[in-house]
DNA sequence: AAAAAAAAAGACTTCTTTATCCTAATTATA
DNA sequence: TATAATTAGGATAAAGAAGTCTTTTTTTTT
């Protein structure tokens, strides 16, 4: 459904969105590391991601990605539709070239009312909130240290 | 979600499953030309669908593509796991290396509900039934007089 | 002012999916 | 039996997505 790129780039503004703030910047590096995934095919989408004010950077030593409080302010669906397009979600589940209530598709009516709740909640919830239930519901952003705690 | 190869395939034994039988038997051409699908590579796939004994197929003048009684028995997800594999809804939405209720992403409890609804219809109903609500409820598997209908 | 650390930018490579083309095998029918 | 229609199979091409590498620019620190 979302591109590999668009699901690191979500994953990278929620981990920014929990660790960093003005005072705590974040490199591609270590948000790389902590998500596991590629870093210089991280860095273009962050850089892309700074590009339109979703997320915010400085140069330098020191420097790094983070987020102020204005681009808390953004929706999940602003990251979709600046890595993926805003028409993610029009398509039809098999292909027709429209989906629509009125020709639909036969699973049509299976796919679209999750599609529409789906969409809600990325259009509709800040960053802010988004953030806010991950830590109280204690949601992962990495699976890096799953296999060292089931060792336990 | 499914690859474009999957949706073709799934929309060609529908249309197989409505339009063919024993006695009348459709070629690529005819299939490709209805639902809109580049015709050799959905000759790829429907050879593959044979292959794999979930349509059948004749040689020769008057032959082409149908369906069994047997063949009706089959599941959509029988499609699915013969184009694009059985673990084509196992995957985490936001791309962690593992989809697990007990270290959930943050969209995990939106999206695993819908996906083990889809899985259950494509993997309970048969061809035979789901093809028999396709006719009654008038679903579409083309779009092709789309336009032509808007024009009027 | 120099050096170092980081993001920004662009070119390039690799991999996967999608799609096409050509030839062979099979079968009905004239 | 010859011919034509049609699926089967294999090789290849084109497009897009994913990922890498190198150079430039900016900024902080020494
Ligand atoms: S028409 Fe196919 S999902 Fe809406
Ligand atoms: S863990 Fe992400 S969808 Fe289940």
């Amino acid at each position: 459904m979302l591109s590999n790129a668009c699901q690191y780039a979500i994953r990278s503004v929620l981990y920014l969105s929990i660790h960093s703030t003005h005072e705590i910047k974040i490199g591609v590096k270590k948000v790389a590391e902590e998500l596991e995934t590629p870093q210089p095919f991280l860095a273009k989408l962050l850089q892309q991601l700074a590009k339109s004010n979703l997320i915010s950077s400085v140069k330098g030593p020191n420097g790094g990605f983070y987020l102020t409080e204005k681009n808390l302010e953004n929706s999940l669906w602003d990251i979709v539709k600046c890595i993926d397009g805003g028409d993610k979600f029009d398509n039809c589940f098999l292909g027709l070239s429209l989906c629509d209530d009125s020709n639909p598709c036969p699973v049509h009516f299976i796919v679209t009312p999750f599609k529409d709740k789906l969409l809600n909640d990325f259009r509709d919830k800040t960053l802010a909130q988004f953030t806010k239930e991950i830590i109280t519901t204690r949601r992962v952003l990495s699976l890096k240290d799953y296999n060292v705690l089931e060792k336990k």
